[in-house]
DNA sequence: ATCCTCCGTGTAATCGATTCCACGAGGAGG
DNA sequence: CCTCCTCGTGGAATCGATTACACGGAGGAT
């Protein structure tokens, strides 16, 4: 493969000159850059990214360390991300930890060995050896959707506590009052704010959250399945399920099909994370829906705030509850309820 | 950050010395390699991998350049791919097209300058200036799912063709006769084959396939949509529309329910590549399923034997139909047909 | 005419590793 | 005791770029 010394001699220039019109210094003359150019085109010429980031110490390029590519959400903001990403001149690198601290901390050192300009992560526990370590190193970083408290270092998020409270409003409307939850990871935020907002919501309209309702999931189908058994179990089961991810929503389906219950005349289901699928299953899923897509690019935003010596700051995003037919159809419940003000409806 | 040569200076050693023992050279002294071992501790030291990358002209790195990540088939391949490129101690970056020829063009480009061992490609079309130039300049390469005709590059991808056959076989023995198609590009191997192989099956059954049952969809939802409106204002609408991937098939889906129709009673749908939320679906799509994960993993390894100097073969698995009730409950047709043989039920 | 400045260019150091080659010490074989 | 080989080690070249510094020539000011 061609390197700058071949097109150097074919340009009749030095290194240096062809390095100045690659990177387009003003100090050159007009004919050399029009040899340089056309010495390019000839020998196909491409730098070597490598030995310029060596050299440069910057690689143009941002890591993205997320706790799981197969759920939507996560492959909606990877996207996202690498959009941004792209606008601004950097590469992204997708390293997916698959909800395994262990495998976080594989690739947020792989990311670190490589030398990326900055780390976004979305970190799985409260913070496994290598990640903590990274923080410290000095490496720009931001938390995108999960964070780890305690660690300076900014965070983009969704705040979905107002969409929980007009989820518990829809539900309460509905006459619902056996409401169970499956909580994410305690070790993640989210895991367990959405728990915690929920439990409040519930508390405003005097409802309790037993123990029992709250079933201990990790953000992955396979749990979602196993809570949901254990609450079709009890002598008195709830009334609606609310699954803090999208996932483990799929995964209550499949557990409540199994049984050959029906949703929602036999048991609601409510998930947090809105996806296209939703409006498609039976029935329609009712969603707290995150803005991801802004997400993804305020999260590039603020690191390459970072990366290019700006502050780069938090930001904090609302999510937003999406009314669809799985906790119940509007007017068949028997309670009487202050109309949720912010609530959407979607219409397919 | 610590350097080789500060390891060096804190062992007492030469940073050749050093060197050796992190690659494991055996001529190193028990001693000295306690020494460094301490002393990398010590540090916390960190080979610069880009540093390492020059000299070696290595990366350990692999590039997946995918069409479209938001399509949960490529999602899972993705996970796979890098599943088994880290069992082999290699790392991947995933550059997303996005159907695009110049978004794929720019990632391809993007990964070569950063001196990738190989690259793992899926096609958006028949051969992007930048992806025959990638080709011809000789970085190990492997096609999967789709292909360039012409280009000499193993290929690992599943072929549908009995499953089509199969599809089409449950089709005619629930009596449906008018079957249409939404196809993918063109310029995709898997755009062309998926129809070939219906008109085919379709043709061992004495049944057509004309131009109004052939929908030009681009593997995205909002073409699926689109399609299938047209579809509907047929005079003569089919009786069931096979998408030629699940995205489509989900626009498919808001189109029909856009007019009020239902599925299967007015009309059936099946699609090419299953997935986890077609089993929720109302009502649940019968779909060919592809051994997605095993694709992933016969593609890194046919990649990595091409890298490590060995042949690196084409490898094509089986595609299989998964029977669910999007297409009319079995028993409930009219003819009566030889049993579909190679076809399994699925039963959630 | 002299001096200074600015411009375009080239030479060489540098980034952090790997690795070829040379060298000295120590052991084996004659 | 001398020679030869092996082993452990260090010095220095190298990978392909960027960039500080030096230098020569042109042009303007005095």
């Amino acid at each position: 493969m061609a390197g700058i010394k071949d097109v150097a001699a074919e340009a009749g220039l030095s290194v240096a000159t062809v390095s100045r019109v690659l990177n387009g210094h003003p100090s050159v003359s007009e004919d050399a850059r029009r040899r340089v150019t056309a010495a390019v085109e000839a020998l196909g010429y491409r730098p070597n990214a490598v030995a310029r980031s060596l050299r440069t110490d910057q690689t143009r390029t941002l890591g993205l360390v997320i706790s799981d590519v197969l759920n939507p959400y996560f492959t909606e903001l990877a996207r996202s991300v690498e959009e941004e990403a792209r606008t601004l001149g950097y590469s992204v690198i997708i390293g997916n930890a698959d909800e395994r601290p262990d495998l976080q901390d594989h690739h947020v050192t792989t990311l670190l060995d490589r030398r990326i300009d900055g780390l976004l992560v979305s970190p799985t526990d409260d913070g496994s050896p290598g990640m903590l370590a990274a923080a410290r190193a000095g490496t720009p970083m931001v938390f995108v959707d999960r964070w780890i408290p305690g660690v300076d270092v900014p965070v983009v998020r969704s705040d979905g506590r107002a969409a929980v409270r007009d989820l518990v409003a829809h539900l309460h409307g509905l006459g619902h009052r056996r409401l169970a939850i499956i909580a994410g990871p305690a070790a993640t935020t989210t895991g367990r704010e959405r728990v915690e907002a929920f439990r409040e919501a519930l508390g405003e309209y005097g409802l309790p959250l037993p123990d029992a309702y709250i079933g201990q999931g990790d953000f992955q189908a396979e749990s979602g399945r196993r809570v949901t058994e254990g609450f079709l179990e009890l002598a008195e089961p709830p009334e609606v399920v609310f699954a803090a991810d999208n996932l483990m929503a799929l995964g209550a389906l499949d557990a409540i099909r199994a049984r050959g219950l029906r949703v929602p005349d036999d048991i609601g289901l409510a998930a947090f994370d809105d996806i296209p699928w939703f409006v498609h299953t039976d029935p329609p899923v009712t969603a707290i829906a995150q803005p991801t897509r802004e997400l993804g690019r305020a999260a590039v935003r603020a690191l390459v705030d970072r990366i290019e010596g700006r502050p780069g700051s938090s930001v904090t995003l609302p999510a937003r509850l999406v009314v669809r037919r799985s906790c119940g159809e509007p007017g068949s419940g028997h309670g009487i309820d202050r109309p949720p003000s912010p609530v959407r409806r979607s219409t397919p």
